[in-house]
DNA sequence: GTGGATGAG
DNA sequence: CGCTCATCCAC
């Protein structure tokens, strides 16, 4: 196997490095960087951050019961433990661990059931002894408050971007709020010189050290510092590495951290929940970083620390390599680390996995082109799920449940429409098991009613259950039906202007948009991804960015609606826009002109504006979706919405029989 | 549209 | 390797 030269490097100095897979870490940085107004997968001062949220569930029940977060404690789910916060850890209790063993290494430890939805209760509650043959689990808890965190990022991070990644994870890119910065505390690096030979293309003077002592871990540059069990403290590293020359990047990831430190500091003070954080140049990597210490810390991952951090790991540890594909490829080699396949070439892997090995290849060399986009809307799709431990044997049982897997469904939409209002299903799906046969499944469109019920939804899947077990199965019973497992779900989520007609009731004429697409951006343009784009400039004060994009809202003189210290009221929707109700409570709890109060005003009036530019963004972006034709039909516009940012190849092979390459570990089973 | 598979946690 | 949830793809 002959390792493919990778085509000749670009910019940079790849002497700097020794390994030639590691050939674009210390690129030349140079004024035209400074000035380029979008940061892209591609520039060279690119920071990325993964925080995510540490024992979770276990730190929202906490959070929700007022105990000492000091306290041992895990969260239950039937029979097992699905949350185990880190006081609890030091007695040795782990996930998926019984309540019983738990108990026994810690006799004090908080056990908490998470909620559950009772029959007949129209919503879930914390019972003493929930009942698993006739409850159902609910998350719904842990979901607000993931939102909640997210909306705290997306506020205190207004020019950066935000991707909820998952229910405790979000990817930010701090790339525009650290070049902000550094043109803010280095001015120099505004405009170069003006003897500068090479005009913009001059590179940037060498960057000041900067200490970040108190902003986390440093991920050392010698690997063999890597593993060690006692704290590497960052004043060990620095006086290691003091002789290490420092890159205009790591004084940008160094910036990423403070900011990054500074968010989950305020997330901790207001919502209660610890994180930790990894920061690097792209998404894999800070993900990578985030989980080299856990708990409460934030690691940095600097581009020459990269090879000695990534070499020794494990390959299986990234992000879908955890699966199928990541041990094909370990059978294939018998290797394990990501060093032992940096000697396999691009031309071997993609001869043995297909062309999209590229994927893999650029991954295990610390490239990850992939994009951190806010998701435009929250799920495409939502489920109720039960598996029936009492299995369901007559007919006549079926709606019991399906009234309680409804609940849950409706009030999850009627809550995802309350901050989006215009969400709308387009179809209603059942799937249901019995016993050892295939999963059976029907779905209908969903008739968006104006206001969504438990009972219509109910109504609506019970059509389907009529649909499933009356046809395959003599359901009266005598047959003796056993349905083990229901789903309920809603699929093809979608924002639309019918939607928002259909829940509001207001059929107004659309007035003229004030906004029209700017001719300055370039590409096909979803709805959303110009509202973000638009939203940027309007927000961030870009160097090169035309100034009359910005766009000011004068609360007095407003031509939107009327207006209060913390919602107004929209004269298009008439739907009040408020800020956040802890605005409110802090606003109570802070005295009228004290020097709290002004940073608290600025504050306020910061994120006023913010929901007055997001609701109009939000018609802006109506406005658009009207235009490219809307609702149901699979409009361009409507289908790029779709997209999502997935890192997968996504290699889709026509072949009949057996796919090809690696597609065949995203696709099917592979044969014996 | 229906049914299956994958993956994360 | 229990349970729940989301997403994607082939047919």
């Amino acid at each position: 196997m002959n390792i493919i030269p990778r085509s000749p490097s670009k910019k940079g100095k790849l002497k700097a490095f020794s390994n030639a897979d590691y050939d674009d870490l210390n690129p030349t940085i140079t004024y035209r960087h400074m000035q380029s107004p979008t940061i892209g997968p591609k520039h060279p001062l690119r920071v990325v951050a993964l925080c995510d949220c540490n024992a979770f569930y276990a730190n929202c029940e906490q959070v929700r019961l007022g105990i000492d977060p000091e306290t041992p404690l895990v969260v239950l789910q039937w029979g097992m433990l699905i949350a185990v916060n880190y006081p609890a850890r030091k007695f040795g209790i782990f996930r998926m661990d019984k309540p019983s063993d738990a108990l026994k290494r810690c006799p004090e430890l908080m056990v908490v059931h998470v909620a559950t939805y009772a029959p007949g209760e129209p919503e879930a509650k914390y019972w003493e002894k929930p009942d698993i043959k006739t409850h159902k689990i609910s998350l719904d808890l842990y979901r607000r408050e993931s939102i909640k965190i997210h909306t705290m990022f997306k506020e205190l991070l207004p020019t950066g971007e935000v991707e909820k990644a998952s229910i405790d994870e979000a990817f930010i890119d701090f790339s525009i709020p650290v070049r902000d910065t550094l043109l803010k505390r280095y001015p120099y690096l505004a405009q170069p010189p003006v003897n500068a030979p090479n005009g913009l293309d001059t590179p940037l003077p060498p960057p000041p050290k900067v200490s970040c002592v108190g902003l986390g871990n440093l991920i050392p540059i010698d690997p063999s510092k890597l593993d060690t069990e006692k704290e590497v403290t960052t004043e060990l590293v620095e006086d290691i590495e003091k002789n290490e020359p420092m890159t205009w990047h790591d004084v940008g990831l160094i910036i990423a951290a403070e900011l990054m430190a500074d968010m989950r500091k305020e997330v901790h003070k207001t919502l209660g929940y610890l994180t930790s954080a990894g920061i690097a140049r792209n998404k894999f990597l800070s993900k990578l970083a985030a989980s080299y210490r856990k708990f409460n810390t934030q690691n940095i991952l600097r581009n020459s620390a990269i090879p000695g951090f990534l070499k020794p790991m494990p390959f299986q540890k990234i992000r879908f390599l955890g699966g199928k594909l990541g041990k094909a490829i370990a059978g294939e080699y018998d290797v394990s680390t990501v060093g032992d396949l940096l000697i396999i070439g691009l031309d071997e892997m993609q001869n043995k996995f297909g062309e999209c090995s590229i994927w893999v290849y650029e991954i295990l060399r610390g490239i990850d082109r992939s994009e951190v986009k806010e998701k435009s809307v929250i799920n495409k799709s939502m489920n109720a799920a039960k598996n029936l431990p009492k299995p369901i044997t007559k007919f006549s049982e079926g709606p019991h449940w399906l009234r309680m897997l409804a609940a849950e469904l409706t009030i999850r939409l009627n809550e995802a429409r309350e901050t989006t209002p215009g969400l709308w299903p387009r179809t209603l799906g059942l799937h249901a098991r019995q016993g050892w046969n295939p999963l059976r499944s029907k779905q209908q469109p969903f008739p968006s009613p104006r206001v969504v019920t438990v009972d219509f939804m109910t109504d609506e899947a019970t059509k389907l259950w009529k649909e499933i077990v009356g046809k395959d199965v003599l359901w009266d019973g005598k047959k003796g039906m056993k349905v083990t497992n229901l789903s309920l779900s809603l699929t093809g989520i979608s924002w639309t202007e019918e939607g928002q007609k259909g829940i509001k009731g207001f059929f107004h004429e659309p007035t003229a948009s004030r906004r029209v697409v700017s001719e300055g951006i370039a590409g096909p343009s979803t709805p959303f991804n110009v509202r973000k784009q638009k939203r940027k400039r309007s927000l961030s004060s870009t160097p090169g960015v035309n100034d009359k994009e910005i766009i000011t809202y004068n609360v007095d003189d407003d031509e939107q609606g009327t207006s209060t210290a913390y919602s107004f009221v929209c004269t298009r929707c008439r739907q009040t826009i408020s800020l956040p109700a802890r605005f409110k409570e802090q606003a109570a709890e802070i005295e009228t002109g004290s020097d709290l109060f002004l940073d608290f005003e600025e504050m306020r009036q910061n994120a006023f504006t913010n929901i007055r530019v997001e609701h109009d963004d939000y018609h802006f972006a109506q406005d658009l979706a009207h235009r490219y034709g809307t609702a149901n039909a699979a409009s361009p516009s409507k289908r790029s919405i779709a997209i999502p940012t997935s890192l997968r190849p996504a290699k889709k092979k026509k072949t009949q029989k057996e796919p090809e390459g690696i597609a065949k570990f995203f696709i099917k089973k592979t044969k014996a």
